[in-house]
DNA sequence: TTGACCCGTAACCTAAAGGTTAGTAACTTA
DNA sequence: TAAGTTACTAACCTTTAGGTTACGGGTCAA
């Protein structure tokens, strides 16, 4: 990378450059793996505890049953729930796997954020 | 996927559930917003400093003229930027409105996990 | 045994996000 | 003066995420 001076302006200094650009890159890589439409929510809907195909359907407000399973399916693929089947009475539960807590913080900041942001608009709206 | 022997009946707990469904609405919410493939890469490369077009268009990787054009615009109208316009000499380039930095906390924790996340997956890959 | 509920899947469709190419108007540099 | 850079935009196209409908077998309760 160059530094150059123009009109007497500073420009980017190399260092936070790179810092940045790695920054840009995880937060990417993140949205790749977490930043469907549905993902982070059902997982939500498991921290509290495990639960039925129909129960996640029911608390997860507008997903359809196909989008759902296929959802279900990419989560157990990369580790973030498991599927358990129990076959006295048979019964099929989802619930998270440990990998899943490592998104606590990420969930937590995410839904602060939501909530502020829903309470901002609101206000503007009343300006 | 596990498969267990269980004798009782599944029970439902409902005592978080509340909590539970305000968090899934906040998640939601808050990536409907900053969700998209692009929003939060901009974001994080003009916490830097304030920048150009084209210096974005380098320091984002992959996106193109017409995409950035409308997330700029997209993000200007919600308020995480703004665009400054110099007239001598011609000068255009956008800085991070106050308001993205309520967003400080989401990136760092999704930089963090999307950088841990790609730990992972190389060493899972060698196992 | 009839109907309700559970857990999905297949097939199809739509909308929107994003990519590609080309072009423009203004300014700058060689 | 010609070539290059900047900051876009228009038109068009492709991909894919997600929605809709319909159907399947299994279970359970009346």
């Amino acid at each position: 990378m160059e530094i150059v001076e123009k009109d007497g302006r500073p420009t980017v200094s190399t260092a936070h450059a790179g810092h940045c650009q790695a920054s840009i890159k995880n937060v990417s890589d993140a949205l790749y793996v977490i930043g469907g439409k549905w993902k982070l929510s059902i997982i939500v809907a498991l921290a509290d505890s495990d639960k039925r195909f129909t129960e996640i359907q029911r608390q997860v407000e507008g997903i359809s049953a196909r989008v759902l399973s296929s959802e279900l399916k990419d989560l157990e693929l990369t580790g973030f729930i498991y599927k358990k089947i129990t076959v006295d009475p048979v019964l099929i539960e989802y619930g998270l796997a440990p990998y899943s807590r490592s998104l606590e913080q990420v969930v937590r900041s995410l839904s602060e954020w939501g909530s502020q942001h829903r309470d901002k608009l609101k206000t503007d709206a009343l300006q």
